[in-house]
DNA sequence: ATAATTAAGTCAATATGGCTGACCTAAATA
DNA sequence: TATTTAGGTCAGCCATATTGACTTAATTAT
């Protein structure tokens, strides 16, 4: 703590120190993404199945045209990767009540992979979290949240309703 | 803020808290590359050209060795995005002192570029922190910095020496 | 002086993850 | 009945990354 005390000043932020912040952010995710991916390359999936396993762990039976809003990707992109994680049995696909709409939901294996991939997270989390005060913590959470984007927020407070 | 604190409860973390902290990294590191994005995609460039543009800026006449060391990718990866960067202008290599390596700078134009893609972060990082006491900011940066791989920490710390 | 190592470059092949545009079906809604 | 919506698919394109093999030139170690 002492090196990142001299390295970043705490009462005023230049471009310099602003500078320093966007590293972080660069380093930290790029090491946050690193351990889910040496489980994904055994599997020849990338994170891009990941994020359609978490999402669909998080909101079961969500819908295509819903975790499409949260990825915010193409349908032709995620149709490539959802179709892998249905045929190699990670996730199944029902006809939802507007028979137009599929729901998508986690299989046992795919809440196993799910549960293992977000584990390393976790416990990644965790174990930092664990040396911080709670003004540390929530001020961490509260500047990630201020982050996004204002529709972006929305779906993140729409997954945790 | 009070949405968030809604859906954050403050004092103590279990492994749903946990997920949404996961979930505000991912929403908050996507928004946050969207601007540099799509300055980058009217020149044909991407997220590898505007990292190599970054640290070159950051670190004048690095070398090609040290500059994979940051970016953690391959010499053929670097390779195609750096040719590309001095055929267009925005990097310049010459020899160093040992002959057998090459140091990077920018070129009057890769400075400009920089700076236009680095203000769009700055801006919204200020922005951000604006409306945060010091102890929130100070969480924020202690705690990404924690999250940060002990080797990387130590490419942080090179880099603003 | 020679051998080994280092920095950099390159060729070829491969995979992932995005994109666009065009077009289709079936179901719900206006 | 006409339109919109949810989803699917085909084809092609591009960016970013990988591995492995090999070369050149310069430095360093023996």
């Amino acid at each position: 703590m002492a090196d990142l005390n001299n390295l970043i000043s705490p009462f005023f932020l230049n471009d310099k120190e602003i500078k320093k912040v966007i590293e972080l952010i660069f380093f930290s995710y790029r090491d946050f993404t690193a351990g889910p991916d040496k489980i994904l390359e055994k599997l020849s999936f990338g994170r891009a199945h990941h994020r359609a396993i978490y999402f669909v762990g998080k909101k079961n039976n969500i819908t295509i045209k819903e975790l499409l809003g949260v990825l915010k990707i193409t349908k032709q992109s995620l149709s490539r990767v959802l179709n892998q994680l249905v045929k190699e049995g990670f996730i199944v696909v029902s006809t939802g009540l507007d028979k137009r709409t599929k729901t998508l939901s986690l299989t046992n294996n795919g809440k196993n992979l799910e549960n293992e991939l977000s584990t390393i997270q976790i416990n990644k989390i965790k174990k930092v979290i664990n040396n911080f005060n709670h003004e540390d913590i929530n001020g961490f959470k509260k500047i990630l949240y201020e982050m996004i984007e204002a529709d972006n927020k929305k779906t993140f407070q729409d997954l945790n309703a």
